[in-house]
RNA sequence: GGCGCCAUCGUCUAGCCAGGCCUAGGACACCAGGUUUUCAUCCUGGCGACUGGGGUUCAAAUCCCCAUGGCGUCACCA
């Protein structure tokens, strides 16, 4: 059954995807899917000075990677196509001349200084900054005759007397009065057409029949609803997200942390718990399941259930998040998605890591629990790839080594003991079996004997069994440790 | 300042539209226990909210009004 329902996301590339421009395109794609509609992609790349193809790319690449997979747009092409918004710069200009011939716009040339003073003006009074009308009685003929003899211009907008109203379905009825929106700008001096013009526009002509964007855009949809009348053209429907907060509880900017969906994927958050935590932000399942996929997103997602208020981002809650989704995946994924940072730590090659991959890969089953970012591993097993005698002693586990008095010698015994034990490799099994015997033997609490073993060998406070470690450096390196720790800890 | 939007634990939220099932549920964080050689995981328990005031009603977190507070927005950016 085919769907009128039609959704866009239209960034502007003049910076990296913003996590909140992720989660607008994230909703806008699931209303898509779960109502059987279309999602396109319309790139807003009207601002030359600012535009980039990098960033155009990139803002492809972050979607992409999310996996939003859209129906129309730029690389994939459409029936409606060009996706550029650049590119239909001729389709804007024949529509602003529309309303300029139905005399629902018209030439303004008020220059930049008077409307600078106006502004002022306006301000010491404490009103309201807003464009006088001062050009909208010319006589169309007059003004003609203006742009004729080059007369720089622009073209504003003539908004009609009464009230806007229109449906938000996340906000219900929402009423302007127009007098509050001005006779704004549709076309610039230069020719070019402004954002709220365009807009409507390429909106109109796609087809789009939902449009879902975040709440900052609130205020601009009054003039747009003018426009979609002017046109004649069916309204879309609305529905305004609530902003993402950052920690100062305003717009999420810089100033509170990272805001590029780029900055997470680079510090190493699975995507899943990025979608998955994204869509907590102003969207619940049900109130008591936290964890879902995407397939349950698309089969639960309706516009109509988006929380109103601004969602504060938990960093907290979204590393917890990320940390579930590890423990949960495999440890073949999870080695292999950390793989890249374990590189970028100067640990290891990849071709070192694809030799050793069993080992590898025992070390990650070891640290899954212990990480919630692929880029913690690293921190995690620097140990075992640190020189034996370079080798750091956290200040805690040196601590916990020293707490207990007869440690070297316990060490010095161990060591005899290990060293034939271990002479033909590590059977960790076996060997904590002989342990518990060693132990016993000789009256050692089991802390007397591990903690002052697991500094030697991981210099770490934490982490996974102490035989396990000893298995992962292998008897020379174990050996190797515990000798000089006779030395360090002495 | 004008206009607009919003308002449940510190945070994300369920409940609100269709008022009683709410002594307000879940999650993160925090605290206390348990498991573990340690850390982490895991398990158990605890702390903790309907912004205030009016009204409607037998009954209001839920409906209405006002106040307060927070945010957004006021460009020839998008």
């Amino acid at each position: 059954m085919a769907s009128n329902i039609r959704v866009r996301f239209a960034p502007s590339p003049t910076g990296k995807l913003h996590i909140g421009g992720a989660r607008t395109a994230l909703f806008n794609w699931a209303y898509a899917r779960r109502h059987g509609g279309a999602f396109l992609l319309r790139i807003e790349d009207t601002d030359p000075e600012r535009s980039t193809k990098e960033y155009e790319l990139a803002i492809l690449d972050g979607l992409r990677w999310l996996g939003i997979h859209w129906d129309e747009g730029p690389d994939v092409g459409g029936p409606h196509a060009p996706y550029h918004q650049s590119q239909r710069i001729a389709r804007h200009r024949e529509m602003a001349a529309r309303l300029l011939s139905e005399g629902r716009a018209y030439h303004c040339f008020c220059s930049r200084e008077r409307l600078e003073e106006l502004n002022k003006q306006q301000e010491a009074r404490k009103e309201k900054s807003a464009y006088d009308g001062r050009c909208r009685p010319l006589a169309p003929a007059e003004a003609a005759a203006r742009v004729e003899a080059g007369e720089p211009n622009t073209l504003r907008f003539a908004v009609p007397q009464g009230t806007t109203r229109f449906h938000d379905l996340i906000r219900g009825e929402m009423s302007f009065d127009n007098r509050e929106v001005e006779d704004w700008v549709m076309v610039r001096s230069d020719g070019s057409p402004t954002y709220n013009f365009v807009v409507v526009c390429d909106d109109i002509d796609m087809r789009i029949s939902h449009v879902f964007r975040g709440e900052e855009h609130l205020v601009n949809t009054p003039k747009q609803v003018l426009l979609y009348r002017s046109f004649s053209a069916p309204t879309p429907e609305f529905g305004h997200l609530p902003l993402m907060l950052g920690t100062d509880r305003k717009k999420l900017s810089k100033r509170t942390g990272d805001t590029a969906l780029q900055d997470y994927r680079e510090k190493g958050f699975p995507r899943e718990a990025v979608v998955n935590f994204l869509c907590l932000q102003g969207w619940a399942l049900n109130g008591t399941q936290e964890i879902f996929s995407v397939e349950e997103l698309v089969a639960h997602f309706d516009i109509k259930d988006v929380t109103k208020g601004g969602a504060i981002f938990d960093m907290e809650k979204f590393l917890w998040m990320s940390g579930e989704y590890i423990r949960r995946d495999s440890v073949e994924h999870v080695a292999e998605m950390c793989a890249p940072f374990v590189e970028a730590a100067g640990l290891a090659s990849e071709s070192e890591l694809q030799t050793r991959r069993a080992w590898y890969h025992a070390l990650v089953a070891g640290s899954k629990e212990r990480i919630r970012t692929y880029s913690e591993l690293p921190g995690q097993i620097a140990y075992l790839f640190a020189s034996d005698e370079k080798l750091v002693y956290e200040e805690t586990a040196e601590r916990n080594a020293r707490k207990h008095a007869g440690r070297v010698e316990t060490l010095r015994a161990f060591l005899e003991w290990l060293r034939p034990r271990i002479a033909d490799g590590v059977d960790v099994a076996a060997l904590r079996e002989g342990v518990k015997l060693f132990q016993t033997e000789r009256g050692l609490k089991t802390p007397e004997l591990l903690q002052p073993l697991r500094c030697a060998l991981s210099g770490m406070a934490g982490g996974p069994d102490t035989l396990e470690v000893l298995a992962w450096l292998g008897p020379q390196r174990s050996l190797r440790r515990l000798e000089l720790a006779l030395e360090r800890l002495s």
